[in-house]
DNA sequence: CCGGCGGGCTAATACGTATTAGCATCGACG
DNA sequence: CGTCGATGCTAATACGTATTAGCCCGCCGG
């Protein structure tokens, strides 16, 4: 290992420009205080050997010194590499960055953090959170329990996506699922439909769970339509519940799901929206190929990342400034799979 | 600014196990030097509270006092994640992630950088490099003053593709291409064809460099065969210039000219390969929609980011074990756009 | 001439860890 | 009984910065 070269501190700055290393640290950093005053030529002179020596602070010692990093943690729980969760997490990383970079913060991407049991644990022998001056959670699960540590601890974060209460409020910005869905409901009511049926997934993660409340919600409302629920599975096993319940329309959770129930129906014959009208609650998260302009809503992710980083400053510095739980609205996406229902089967 | 509660340290842990900070250190590096003993029972007795207290060692504090903070920086000299270089960066960042986590580094992206004259600037007045051991450099082109700058100050560093020396060499993880554009070469010539044009960027780039060099190189060899130049522009002129000139077969650097050009000639009643072959020299570095299986080849992009990677962590260690500038192979393509020179237009 | 006061700077310390020289203890050995 | 070598630990210091108490000096008012 060679020995690296000993790098330029305030004190070799110090030497060079005659003052002291204390100094040099309030030129750096500006300090015009009453208390604190550098005559103009002495805060000239350190500026020009700094300049000359291209001289920057050392990013550690001052994080070590003072309280901040100007790093913003990202925590990725589901594994980053299938390039599923990578379409997935994309758009939030887009928006992150491009919020980092305008506040001028760096980006620690938590690889180091060990997989245990299949999922990427935050806290563990050797966790680095503190590199990083507060942290994005990013997953579709995220683990109740580490989210507890997190509020024990006063460790500044936020969650990408709602998040229930956690020994205490979980700082988040989610997509307001509920709302969306119970529109699309409200759509499907417009249209005639009276039997509509939600294809969940069986997860119990908020997200699940809010799509899934937005609809019975809104369903419950109009007094004379019926819902199911079916749980997607085998596409041809899930279109028999759906056809032996006389729903006209499936609201479909996954999106993968929803393309695999309209390659069934077609092969049976079945007509989509003639037949049956599909609405799916989410963007694609893995590249599913399909050339069906789906109705459905979209999911702001940019600007969920954006936002996150956002709300997460905010929580860094203690000015609880903006709400630390934000909803977003969804995008309301009219494709071509929301029909009128068929006239004859929708005898009530 | 809530004052955040004071973290619990070494010396905490050290009271509660009633032995020195010293001890506690050398505990938890596991230290087993001949030098330093430390009995087993006080050992258990420490880990025991460490386990208790959750403790974890300041990653900063750490790093301030050793030398390595096992974080790896990625500067990206275009924005990482925003759409037009994304399908670019995603590949490598795939492939860097991927291997940082096998060696236990977080990845710092320096989105701190500010962007000067158009491009990110490396070295500007607070330069962050310090946070990480060291830094892979991703971007077409890469400032040849910053390389100097980052061998002179001895900072170790990667590039993700092939540079030229700046003030020694320069370690990197490059795409072979001079070699996979001249085995398309001796294809085409295999194929029959004699006249061969190259269609390059005007570009100065030591990618653009290779591709070239590989081109004449190969097409010198076969004395009987003539090579042209032409510089990608407008599509119909780039045409022209090629039928001028006789050209069976047409290499193209970039892949969206390639695209374009293969939309001229068919706009013109030219066939693809019949009249005109064309042979691209890289992967589409922006989405260009296209149904066309162009013959070329394929950049391992996401080996070139782990191995980037590996490099790296070798020039920080300083066991210059691997070669220090690796270029890795390219997957030939065998597309649909070469074929056999129309034997009319091949009179020489 | 002395006290006070403000401007301009520095000495000292803290941040939390890693490292090293060296102290204390104890058993063995001469 | 003194010496020596091992063993087990601690005190001290370094890393590079930020912060604060306070020193020194010159000037002004009395």
């Amino acid at each position: 290992m060679a020995a690296p070269p000993r790098r330029v501190t305030q004190r070799d700055i110090a030497r060079l420009a005659g003052v002291s290393q204390a100094t040099v640290s309030l030129v750096l950093n500006n300090r015009t205080d009453a208390e604190v005053r550098i005559a103009p030529e002495t805060r000239d002179r350190v500026l020009r050997v700094i300049a000359e020596t291209g001289y920057a602070a050392d990013p550690v010692a001052r994080r070590l010194a003072s309280r901040f990093n100007r790093i913003i943690g990202v925590f990725t729980y589901e594994p980053a590499f299938p390039s599923g969760s990578r379409d997935f997490f994309h758009p939030f990383l887009l928006g992150i960055e491009e919020y980092a970079e305008r506040v001028g913060c760096d980006l620690l991407l938590f690889t180091s953090a060990p997989v245990v049991d299949g999922r990427r644990r935050v806290f563990h022998q050797d966790n680095r959170l503190r590199l990083a001056d507060g942290c994005i959670l990013l997953g579709r699960e995220i683990d109740g329990a580490e989210l507890h540590r997190l509020n024990r601890d006063g460790y500044p974060y936020v969650a990408v996506g709602r998040r229930d209460d956690a020994g205490g409020p979980v700082p988040y910005v989610g997509a307001d699922y509920a709302t969306a869905v119970a529109r699309l409901v409200e759509l499907a009511l417009r249209r005639g439909h009276r039997r509509l049926t939600y294809v969940g997934m069986g997860m119990t993660a908020e997200s699940s769970e809010d799509r899934r409340r937005g609809f019975f919600a809104a369903a419950m409302i109009a007094e004379s339509a019926r819902q199911g629920s079916a749980t997607a599975g085998e596409a041809d096993t899930c279109l028999d519940h759906l056809l032996t319940d006389g729903a006209t329309v499936a609201f479909v959770e996954d999106f993968a799901t929803a393309v695999a129930l309209e390659s069934a129906a077609r092969r049976r014959g079945l007509a989509v929206p003639g037949d049956l009208s599909i609405v799916t609650l989410g963007d694609p998260t893995s590249p599913v190929p399909t050339d069906i302009a789906f109705t459905g809503f979209r999911i702001p992710r940019e600007e969920m990342g954006r936002q996150s980083v956002e709300v997460l400053t905010g929580v860094i510095d203690g000015s609880a400034a903006g709400l630390q739980q934000r909803l977003l609205p969804c995008e309301l996406v009219e494709g071509d799979t929301l029909g009128t229902p068929d006239p004859a089967v929708d005898r009530r």
